[in-house]
DNA sequence: CACTTGACAACAA
DNA sequence: CTTGTTGCCAAGT
């Protein structure tokens, strides 16, 4: 049962990120080419009463946890990135260039 | 049906 | 740092 197309598509991309690596929502709204970055974030949001999506490995341009305030805990998240190893450094992704995942590399 | 809000992006000042 | 704009689109009120 679809409730809306993107926000399937938004959960898919978001399984696909690797361990260890974190998106954008602009890579992700860009990729889909639907709706635009705030259609990501907010379908994010609704991750939590969809399937397991690791919402966590989502953040915004900056690398900031910009969500983990949306978490049952606000420090949930990071604790999740660093179990990955991604270093947060004041609440920011550390390397998060380097970090960064791309929908498109899957299909690289 | 109109308006506001939202885990945003990207730039400008 | 803040405040502002424009774009984008669905859900909530």
């Amino acid at each position: 049962m679809k409730k809306s197309h993107y926000f399937e598509q938004v959960y898919e991309v978001t399984r696909q990120i690797p361990a260890g690596r974190v998106s954008t929502y602009g890579a992700i709204a860009d990729f889909l080419a639907l709706g635009s970055a705030r259609m990501v974030g907010w379908a994010l949001n609704k991750s939590f009463s969809a399937e397991d999506v690791p919402a966590h490995r989502v953040v915004n341009r900056k690398g900031e946890l910009s969500g983990r305030i949306h978490f049952p805990s606000p420090t949930m998240m990071e604790e999740l990135l660093e179990n990955e190893g991604i270093k947060i450094v004041d609440h920011k992704v550390c390397d998060f260039k380097k970090l960064l995942w791309k929908p498109a590399e899957e299909l690289l």
